[in-house]
DNA sequence: GCTCTTCCTTGCTCCAGGGCAAGCCGGCTC
DNA sequence: GAGCCGGCTTGCCCTGGAGCAAGGAAGAGC
């Protein structure tokens, strides 16, 4: 792929200008006014990660605080006794690794960008010094963090309560509604999720997700390819995670 | 039991001046100075709840944001489906119901009096206010916010990725940690704790809770009684929940 | 095209733990 | 003391889903 004159160069980083640009379109930061974001940008550094790279690794001491501009990452752990899971995927316009350097602890989890991604980043001082100056700022990251908690607490909820289905209906609505792509044949999950990934999401193995999906794909509720799932039916969907949907179609 | 003169009635409310001083005890209030602490007080209104009641109830609006200053809730959700679920239990100096009142979501659960409690309770604009105009209070209340979002993820990955007795062992710890008092026999869980109600934090039933309890007891582990237990090797139990600790001892 | 790798499917076995029934125990009220 | 009630225990059965093995299919690289 040859350089062509005019176009931008796919691994430069954007300018100062630019990255204002794309703060100012984050909810996080929608209500400052244009001198807060100038003061905002103090710091703000724009990093890009190649598919498969790392925003960060579990473990590290958590010295940034980034957003997500572009792209896509997966955080995912792996417990004492090795064992992968799923926290989240993280769409543009999240913030990701901000809670650990909030509160000073190491990163809990790894980044891990699945498709090219592009983040800003800040020094945790740097930030911490910001959200302290920045009523408006503070505010909509206590609005953000109650959203967040919550979000965890529900999906303990349904680890606490729902069997293996229902959950893997979940997290695919969850998906599609953070990810989701109207294509011709129903809602294209747009990121690569394979069984394995969607069975770390939920605390299964392949294996199940696998029977549940073939199921669901001949009763025409899903297309389930390589790495790859359309909801059909999203609808029929909701009524298996909501509800007892009759098991038969 | 007859009124005793000098003696407080036990259901009279607190003054303003004994408020004052609830609250700066109290770590999210911490960095507060005098005067900070004075315009906090600004709404402040103390609530008293006989065990068995309730501060809230699921579904409610969130009208208001509290801390508990004695005694001990519950906090629980019962599913769509009826299946009741336990959250958290609050102790005294932690926030409860501040997450739907800062978001502006009805009560995702029930907060229920365990034993004889006082709260202190504002109206949530006011609290909001408070937040938005005392800096060192919503970055207080940041890490706050911060901490439990962790919680509740490793609760998360613990149900995720651990077996029943595993997840036992670490309910305990955790209560151990949060209410547990030095009695003679090892360390008691300063609640009442039936084998229903464990079985509720952890997503199994009493009867898998009693099993496990019984073979503890066999083993010298705890000490289970009626709704009551004591840790009597807490070393134990930690190599329980956090390693493969070989099952017979 | 062929090969390699990765992901996916499916059949089989096995077991942790859920569900239920029966009965026990300890503390309460009358 | 008698009776009751709520919590606890235990035995039995049964199933959802884990674990494993074998094989198929879709890309990716040559």
């Amino acid at each position: 792929m040859a350089h062509m004159p005019g176009e931008r160069e796919p691994s430069s980083l954007p300018s100062q200008e630019e990255i204002r640009g794309e703060l100012a379109g984050i909810p996080l930061f929608e209500d400052l006014d244009e001198s807060e974001l100038d003061r905002l940008l103090v710091g703000a550094a724009p990093v890009r990660l190649e598919t498969g790279a790392a925003a960060f690794h579990q473990g590290d001491e958590a010295r940034t605080f980034q957003v997500l501009v572009r792209g896509r990452l997966k955080l995912s752990q792996v417990t004492a006794d090795g064992q992968q899971v799923t926290l989240r995927y993280i769409t543009p316009g999240e913030m990701f690794g901000g809670i650990a350097a909030l509160n000073g602890k190491p990163f809990p989890a790894s980044a891990l960008a699945v498709a090219p991604s592009l983040a800003v980043r800040w020094e945790r001082e740097a930030f911490q010094r910001h959200v302290q100056e920045l009523p408006r700022l503070s505010w909509k990251l206590i609005g953000e963090l109650s959203r967040r908690f919550s979000e965890a607490q529900s999906r303990f909820r349904e680890m606490a309560t729902e069997r293996v289905e229902r959950r893997v209906a979940r997290a695919l609505l969850r998906l599609a509604h953070q990810t989701g792509r109207r294509v011709e044949e129903g809602v294209l999950i747009d990121l690569p999720l394979s069984r394995q990934d969607l069975a770390e999401m939920i605390g299964t193995t392949q294996f199940t997700v696998s029977r549940v999906l073939s199921d669901w794909e001949r009763r025409g509720l899903v297309e389930a390819g390589r790495a790859r799932v359309i909801l059909r039916q999203p609808h029929q969907l909701v009524l298996v995670a909501e509800d007892l949907a009759g098991s038969e179609g």
